[in-house]
DNA sequence: CCCGCGCGGTGAGCGGGCTTACAGATCGCA
DNA sequence: TGCGATCTGTAAGCCCGCTCACCGCGCGGG
């Protein structure tokens, strides 16, 4: 739990709501829960269903979807400023995802009434949230194609340079805080296979590994593995 | 091309706008350009990008995504009533995806201006827009663990129920209409690994097949094959 | 310091389904 | 009626990656 004022400024530079006048800022202080959340903590889980909506201020969160086997495909990965969640509002029924923290979160919780009229009462917000979920349904169509058309070490390859955003001190990309286990999830394949394919890259001198870590030697040889045919 | 009168019949048919006060569906009338499409044309694709957003009257719309190579993979399919298209005001790039019509199609096009201008003016149609998006991602992210943890005899049963609408005189539902190359773009497999799949449900009694046409003798027994731990 | 556990590495086996290559069947059309 | 195109059926080969089984390593806690 934070202060009123942590709050705001929160809420204020969620990009989602930057054109509220300040009333409605006011209002909207009053209705919303702002949590934090630990690396690792599920949060929403299908088994309890719960008409609450996610706006993630801070971290990373993954939508995940369980076979009855126990296998598990992260369905996609959430990152800052993006509204989730269980809603009849937005259609957007979670249904049989759970949702988990990859690093540590802050998230704003609202529920379905509250967003309701959110929305209804500025309709630029509304458009926003449309953008927002377009943008995930064409990521969500992408990650569609290549399932089907790509094998493994292009979908590998393809992921490490999507995730490898922070630099280590050489100025290096790297991947930071994955494990192969999670690495698998996110492709919808198996940890033994990753393994494997990781360290075909290396012996590539693509990549340098270490224990939860991806170093990115040869960015644009990873790109090659990914697409061959990009300068055909 | 079609007369205004018609024009404004199946304007006020398509939900999204169907809150419209009659003054905003007069403009609407004027912006509008209706078409009709026939069975396989491809009437949008990525080589000319138009910024048009199309909404569909009636028939069925196909969204694929095609590789260098020439194979195709046919991302969703699209019903009457809902909204889809190029459009940055969405956000949703329809990016090296191009339209096709599976059925005849009578489609409304509207520019990029004119459907901003629609959504702020009534929230409650960018509502209805965001369920519609949301209702997409959900499917997409379904598909998405499908393929990743089902083989194809799975998927193709699940297709068939889901496609299998129509009925025949003996009440028998129907898929009509389909090649097997067709399912196989939708299944994100080949035309030959369908054709055997489908026999071996012929084998087993569960569909009888015919030139473009799968009749389900035994929709409980598709069931059981594309979730197989169903009463476990 | 030692023990336990999570993480990473490896190898063998095997099967689904991609891929190629044809051949027969059915339809539309001239 | 004959021709071409489109659709469907079949078969063989091969490779990726799922699956199982097991080991070593390193980190953290007691």
């Amino acid at each position: 739990m934070t202060t009123t004022a942590e709050k705001r400024a929160y809420l204020s530079t969620v990009e989602l709501f930057k054109d509220l006048a300040p009333s409605e800022m006011e209002r909207l202080e009053h209705v919303t829960a702002m949590v934090t959340c630990q690396r690792g903590r599920v949060f929403y889980n299908p088994d309890e269903p719960a008409e609450a909506l996610f706006i993630l201020k801070r971290g990373e969160v993954a939508i995940s979807r369980a076979t009855p086997e126990g296998k598990k495909l992260i369905v996609s990965t959430i990152g800052p400023g993006t509204i989730f969640g269980e809603m009849s509002i937005i259609g957007q029924r979670m249904h049989a995802a759970a949702a988990e923290a990859l690093t540590e979160c802050v998230i704003c919780v609202m529920s379905r009434r509250d967003v309701e009229e959110l929305l209804l009462a500025d309709p630029r917000i509304a458009l926003r949230l449309v953008r927002t979920l377009s943008d995930r349904l064409t990521q969500a169509e992408a990650r569609l194609e290549e399932m089907a058309f790509k094998g493994v070490p292009a979908r590998l390859a393809a992921l490490l340079l999507r995730l490898g955003v922070e630099t280590d001190r050489h100025g290096r990309p790297v991947v930071p805080g994955f494990t192969h286990e999670q690495l698998a999830m996110l492709l919808g394949t198996y940890r033994e296979t990753v393994t494997t394919v990781l360290n075909q890259f290396r012996a590539a001198g693509l990549v340098e590994i270490g224990r939860k870590r991806v170093i990115l030697l040869d960015p644009a040889g990873l790109g090659r593995v990914d697409n061959p045919a990009s300068t055909a």
